[in-house]
DNA sequence: TGCGAAATGTAGCCTTGGCTACAAACTTCG
DNA sequence: CGAAGTTTGTAGCCAAGGCTACATTTCGCA
């Protein structure tokens, strides 16, 4: 009984996991952040950051580092192993292409800031792709 | 201690709510098209289309009643109260506005069903709002 | 160098959505 | 009418993310 239950799988993909990736992403989102303007992400940081206490990151982070996504010493700054410094990438250019997605259709910037937040983490693959292709479309035609 | 502490709303806010109110978008939702296609929802029926065991829907339609967006009794049937078909109605006009525009935007109408359906929950009124504009837009122009 | 402030770590509890197991009520039909 | 099967309800447990309180480790500066 040491792996999940697979009669669990389908109730734990509901709500579960939907919440866990959009948490993981945010996490690792910010650690790639502030390692860009620090050149270190410290847990006080994170946290002030992400609006929750301090102990709340530690244990994100203590879940970035069993997943293989970061690494970090006691009382040391938290960076992002190779696999974390992907998914960072990955979830920038998914940001920055919903962003642009809504703007592309009328969205005010400020706002398909905020809302990007939220979405982004729904986005597939290959509705990222179609994203792209449709604002590679509408930059044609207009520059 | 029976309501909210207000040091805890921030932290609350973060993961919990956004959840949350996707899961009760979710249920309201699926009771709205269970009623439609039966005339009433059933628990079972509930949490057989949701892929969550019957407790579960249990809990979760004792919580739209707390909130007064559905009522039943004993061993009957789960109906929306007015709030509640407001809400539903509201989240499946956003439902269609987000598959519309996926679509509009060359994404599969199978893979924007899908999608839009993590998106949908957090399309704030405003932007969907730029969504209708930039659809009727797109209707004009090609028909 | 040493002490107090700031940053981390740890322990332990709450809430919530999920699940299983079992009890109770309703339905169907012989 | 009553037994069997189905649907709900209830109890109780788990995991996860949040928080507070308290212990430690670092750090900054007199």
């Amino acid at each position: 009984m040491t792996e999940t239950d697979p009669s669990q799988i389908k109730g734990f993909n509901r709500a579960r996991e939907r919440a866990a990736r959009a948490l993981l992403e945010d996490y690792v989102e910010m650690i790639a952040d502030l390692a860009a303007e620090f050149g270190e992400a410290r847990i006080t940081e994170i946290a002030a950051r992400l609006g929750v206490a301090h102990p709340t990151a530690t244990k994100a982070v203590a879940r970035l580092k069993r997943e293989g996504l970061a690494v970090s010493r006691p009382y040391r700054g938290v960076f992002l192993t190779e696999a974390g410094e992907a998914l960072a990438e990955q979830v920038r250019a998914r940001h920055r292409t919903v962003v642009a997605l809504l703007r592309a259709v009328g969205v005010p910037e400020d706002l398909a800031e905020l809302d990007a937040e939220g979405i982004e983490h729904h986005v597939s693959t290959r509705t990222l792709k179609a994203f792209e292709a449709f604002l590679a479309s509408q930059g044609g035609e207009k520059g």
